[in-house]
DNA sequence: GAAGTTCTTGACTGCTCGGTCCACCATAAG
DNA sequence: CTTATGGTGGACCGAGCAGTCAAGAACTTC
């Protein structure tokens, strides 16, 4: 009965996502966000509302798809324990560290907007609760398939796993070179999860 | 042979470092400034150029009062050791979590600046360098008194310390109540700095 | 093909921003 | 007291910003 939208909204919010991710939420202006959607002005604000509202909805987009791929990348590995380590390590793969120089888009936006902004320390911490139950369940797998030590607190360990993450992905912010990066990675693996009891 | 200035630079400085520090760089506006040093525009750009130099300015003074606390506590504590644990735990000591809230500024500027303006994240790097060495030394000694194993490099665990205290003060920046907080600062202690062989 | 509805485009509007400039003032030297 | 020097504060400017709006285009339904 009306005129079909032109675009797909999945594929504006991944690009609207790459903008703030590079930028900032400050530093890109609706001129940035027409120019990588390809969508003018009011196409934009009739379908996602507001500079902020759309970044909000970008921002959620991203954390839904970050989880779901931890989900799946917890799931799919034949062992727990690998899993856990991946976590760690996985993020600095990239030779070149471009992947991980721009850093998490949750935590940019902690970062610049926490202070300022209470739905987004709530969107925050609500992620990082998911992210340590999701780390948690693996976790306690590890500890079923005799991979880790069955006294630690499944919950503990994913805190302590997630902000050794968090720690590694920012300090690859800072320009740190990949091999040493990766040196640091699996020296906090192997503290963080040492013993292999089975094998 | 002319008026003297009526301001202290430092105290200038330290002003709006807080400024910065609380809001960010981009959100942080000259009426800001002039708010909270009490100075005239024309003062301002008189004394420290434009805003980014301003900022520039307040940064370096902000990591070498780090670094200079840092080398402090590193060198007063009576047993290596217990400097480093308190690397870990200190952030969080404060039991109204307002210190570490607002986490750490060189951290901060680093995620909203780091891909825009290449002097941040050189300074960063360096920053960051300086720390490690810092650290590294402090494990040196600490394997000199006999409480970490001598086989470790410091430079590398200096490095895992870090990357996990800056996940630590970004944990806090999500909301992450003081309690939950403090013990994932010590299991990650007690993961990273395993044995105390002497005592 | 006609009608109705929604999407799209870009000109337009205040507004706030960083930065400049100049008239005024406080001070120190002679 | 006079004069030269440099600090001070606020008026002012152009640019860039987020957000609005109305006219026209595209599509579906009847």
């Amino acid at each position: 009965m009306a005129r079909p939208r032109s675009f797909d909204e999945k594929q504006v919010l991944n690009a609207v996502r790459d903008q703030f991710w590079d930028a900032g939420y400050a530093a890109t202006s609706l001129e940035d966000l027409m120019r990588v959607s390809g969508l003018g002005k009011g196409s934009l604000y009739a379908a996602f509302g507001d500079k902020r509202q759309l970044f909000l909805r970008a921002l959620r987009s991203y954390t839904d798809d970050s989880h779901g791929r931890l989900r799946e990348a917890l799931a799919e590995a034949p062992r727990a324990l690998d899993a856990l380590r991946m976590l760690l390590e996985a993020p600095i793969d990239d030779p070149t560290g471009a992947g991980t120089r721009r850093g998490c888009l949750m935590a940019n936006s902690t970062c610049e907007l926490g202070n300022a902004d209470p739905e987004v320390l709530d969107h925050a911490h609500r992620t990082y609760e998911t992210s340590t139950a999701l780390i948690g369940d693996c976790v306690a797998r590890a500890q079923r398939e005799g991979d880790l030590p069955a006294g630690v607190d499944p919950i503990a360990l994913a805190r302590a796993l997630l902000a050794a993450q968090q720690g590694l992905v920012f300090m690859s912010r800072t320009g740190l070179d990949t091999a040493t990066l990766t040196a640091t990675a699996r020296s906090l693996a192997a503290r963080l999860l040492p013993d292999r009891s089975g094998d």
